[in-house]
DNA sequence: TTTTGAGTTGTTCGA
DNA sequence: GTCGAACAACTCAAA
């Protein structure tokens, strides 16, 4: 149904657009061939397609792509580029304000109309409006489409055409419009213009840092659309028909890893979705069904995340719950060092926070222990960690970050209920009960028997020095104790218990179609 | 407008 | 060791 629709709206413009003018395709978070809306529709004028991206951090807000960010960016660009040049394309790069060097191409190439897909970040969303505005201004048109998300934010809503704030209704919503449309195929060529446009060399928008930190980051992460797909098919050969029972394990490989991929649309969700259906309908194995329901609800989150990211465009630095603004943060530069550097004196939490240090990457179980922790048991404000992440993670993703982080402190939708205090020791033995990960991650602790591995605060003294290790000095002791941090966590919350939600500024606004 | 049932991911305590 | 209850009150979404 959906897929009908999206293909009649595609043809009538097509036949609108048709002409020998060349057109632009502004890549943004869309860096892919297969299932582009923008470029299938650019390609099918087949008047000439110029394939631009801009670097303009600056029209990104505060939430400009950090240092793991930007280095998976330079690789993605180079991909997206090296895919285009199979298609007798390639792709012109350019720095400076959008609308100024969008409508600079434009008169250099004659072309008459330009392509991208709808961006839902605050600061894009503004600034792609007033792209549009100023590129109309100049007499040229505008396609802006659908290409990142399997349902469009401000097509989910609820009977009382409000935005969903709980997951379970936002997702079932989602299922009742049925399935997501499938995926287009990458054009089969690109018509080149006369004369390319000038372009900048990627290396001149220094996106790749200076220091050579990047080396855990290369080996995790083979960039672009074959990367993904790469990444996609071993996890359909290998985790998805584990992925209700092995998701929360970060020993194991049991989640997809896909996110990276998605954040800067190496790949769509669209393909992501069909192809595990696909392989769910044609495999013949016990538990697939399971598996990839469970795997598609987790792409539903990323709707939801989304969702709320674009009815309620405060939230990456307010709390949703508004009381919590009140909530009695401390401020603990040292702890919070201790935190970012994996030196907090719990394996479990260390081992997530090195992980995510050495391959710009955090299994979600452990993400969701060490932002717990970070908030409740070092009081630390949320949206500190928040910055934190946004810096060192390859798929640091605005929605995704926010509802996560907001999630954790218990003051966003559908948040964990005030007495989730999470404890890092029972999540570790529950999730790490061989203790691998944090052996992996935490090597000063590999000795130690797998009993204290996640303790070794409890371990006896002649069994701490068999493995080496000698508390305060090669592995630290617990930064605080965890009962009097849950109990000092519970009276902060209680602190706030009947704050009022603040009256305004009214929070829920729609936003009109992109 | 009011009512009702429900809400991703836990921990602790005591029987 | 296992198991069930308690842990607040609040807000959302639908009827």
């Amino acid at each position: 149904m959906a897929e009908a629709g999206r293909r009649v709206v595609s043809r009538k413009a097509r036949t609108k657009t048709t002409s020998g003018d060349p057109s632009l395709v502004w890549f943004r978070h869309d860096l892919r061939l297969q299932d582009h809306p923008a470029l299938d529709e650019a390609a099918g004028t087949g008047a000439p397609v110029i394939p631009v991206y801009i670097h303009a951090p600056e029209e990104e807000g505060a939430w400009a792509p950090g240092e793991a960010g930007r280095w998976w960016l330079h690789q993605s660009l180079k991909s997206l580029d090296a895919g285009l040049r199979r298609l007798g394309s390639r792709l012109v790069l350019r720095r400076g304000a959008s609308a100024d060097v969008l409508a600079k191409i434009a008169g250099e190439t004659g072309a008459r109309t330009v392509f991208w897909h709808a961006r839902y970040e605050p600061a894009a969303f503004a600034r792609d409006e007033a792209v549009e505005a100023g590129l109309l201004r100049r007499g040229l048109k505008v396609r802006a489409l659908s290409g990142s998300l399997l349902h469009e934010p401000q097509d989910v809503c609820t009977k009382q055409w409000t935005p969903f704030q709980v997951f379970t209704p936002f997702w079932r919503a989602c299922t009742a419009r049925g399935e997501p449309p499938v995926p287009l195929p990458a054009p089969a060529r690109l018509e080149a213009p006369k004369r390319w446009p000038k372009s900048v060399a990627l290396g001149s928008l220094g996106l790749e840092p200076k220091l050579g930190w990047t080396t855990g980051l290369q080996a995790t992460w083979p960039p672009g659309p074959a990367g993904a797909a790469e990444r996609l098919s071993s996890f359909l050969e290998g985790a998805t028909i584990s992925y209700h029972d092995d998701r929360d394990r970060p020993d194991l490989e049991g989640t997809s890893k896909l996110s990276p991929y998605l954040h800067v649309g190496a790949i769509s969700s669209r393909q992501v979705w069909h192809e595990v259906r696909a392989w769910a309908t044609s495999t013949r194995r016990s538990g697939a069904t399971e598996g990839a329901d469970a795997f598609l609800r987790q792409l539903i989150w990323r709707e939801f995340a989304y969702h709320l990211l674009c009815h309620f465009p405060e939230t990456p630095e307010q709390p949703l719950r508004s009381k919590y603004a009140a909530f009695p943060w401390s401020k603990d530069p040292q702890a919070l060092r201790a935190w970012q550097r994996g030196r907090t004196g719990y394996p479990f939490v260390d081992a997530g926070m090195r992980q995510l240090w050495a391959t710009g990457w955090m299994h979600n179980r452990v993400r969701m222990v060490v932002a717990s922790f970070l908030v409740k048991h070092l009081l630390l404000p949320w949206q500190v960690g928040a910055e934190w992440f946004w810096d060192t993670l390859v798929d640091a993703d605005l929605a995704n970050n926010t509802l996560g982080w907001q999630w954790a402190a218990g003051c966003g939708a559908d948040a964990a209920p005030y007495f989730r205090i999470f404890n890092p020791v029972t999540q570790g033995k529950r999730y790490d009960p061989d203790g691998d990960y944090v052996r992996q991650w935490v090597p000063e602790l590999s000795q130690l028997p797998t009993k204290w591995l996640h303790e070794p605060w409890a371990a006896p003294k002649t069994v701490l020095s068999e493995s080496g290790i000698e508390l305060g000095q090669t592995y630290p002791e617990p930064i605080v104790e965890h009962a009097f941090a849950r109990k000092r966590a519970l009276a902060a919350l209680a602190s706030i218990k009947g704050v009022p939600p603040s009256p305004s500024p009214k929070r829920s606004r729609g936003r009109k179609q992109p």
